[in-house]
DNA sequence: ACATTAAATTCGA
DNA sequence: TCGAATTTAATGT
């Protein structure tokens, strides 16, 4: 059964009922939870298609979700206090981001972009609050999503501005394989190196040539339309 | 910015 | 339904 409506321009919410299988492909943390809880969850979800480009939170949304990426890519951009210095995280297939936002009561410090046509599942915040109650699992998962989210927004701050084009490119990279944010990656990724660019701050071109000196030195090999990681680890340090 | 190459799509049989 | 021709997208310099 499903039925559409068209709400605020592009972006279409698709009333999907989400079987709890179909939850289990999109959400690795639902695999965890009991039936009860899985039935909870597959009842407080819907699904919501962007263009790329598109701005999928900006400041003001009047509903608050907390969202998985279910296709696509989004990038997600803290701007500092100073309103200068962004910080880039990439937001792939299997990813739930908003959590923070969503215990704190607070608005969304951060925009979130469709780099792509992307689709995401969004979780109504009566649901994710029952769950948050109600499910011992469904808070083990949380804890360890903000405590990784939290290092991989410290250790962008750290180098920041220092890391060559390079090394950002391939913390960015290396930043998307991240097992308990992306659960489900093999270590081949499909994103072009204009999406890359984008991801890491820097135009394709320079993009081009970061990837192809990564390359040279294996940790990468560079297909067309996509990557595949070779030496995750060193990826993941690079420029240290 | 431009030239090259890969992929997707169209079209004719 | 096959594959050649054309168009579109990604890459390399």
């Amino acid at each position: 059964m499903r039925c559409s409506k068209e709400v605020d321009g592009d972006a279409t919410v698709d009333a999907i009922m989400i079987a709890a299988e179909y939850l289990k492909r999109i959400a690795a943390w639902s695999r965890e939870l009991n039936e009860r809880e899985i039935e909870a969850a597959r009842a407080g979800i819907v699904e919501k298609s962007y263009r790329a480009n598109e701005f999928i939170f900006m400041r003001g949304d009047p509903f608050d979700y907390w969202t998985g990426i279910v296709t696509g890519l989004a990038r997600m951009s803290t701007v500092s206090s100073g309103g200068k210095a962004a910080t880039f995280a990439g937001l792939t297939a299997g990813a739930w981001f908003g959590e923070g936002s969503m215990l704190k009561g607070e608005p969304r410090r951060y925009d979130v972009v469709a780099l792509r046509d992307t689709r995401l599942a969004l979780m109504d915040r009566a649901t994710f609050f029952w769950l948050f109650e109600n499910s011992v699992a469904f808070n083990r998962f949380l804890v360890r999503q903000l405590n990784e989210r939290l290092g991989q927004f410290i250790g962008a701050v750290e180098h920041g501005r220092t890391l060559e084009a390079t090394s950002r490119v391939a913390r960015s990279i290396a930043s998307l394989f991240n097992p308990i944010l992306y659960p489900d990656m093999t270590r081949h990724l499909e994103i072009t190196q204009e999406e890359i660019g984008a991801l890491s701050g820097i135009s394709r071109q320079n993009a081009n040539q970061c990837l192809k000196r990564l390359e040279k030195e294996g940790l990468l090999r560079l297909e067309y339309g996509g990557v595949t990681i070779i030496e995750l680890e060193r990826l993941r340090n690079h420029g240290d």
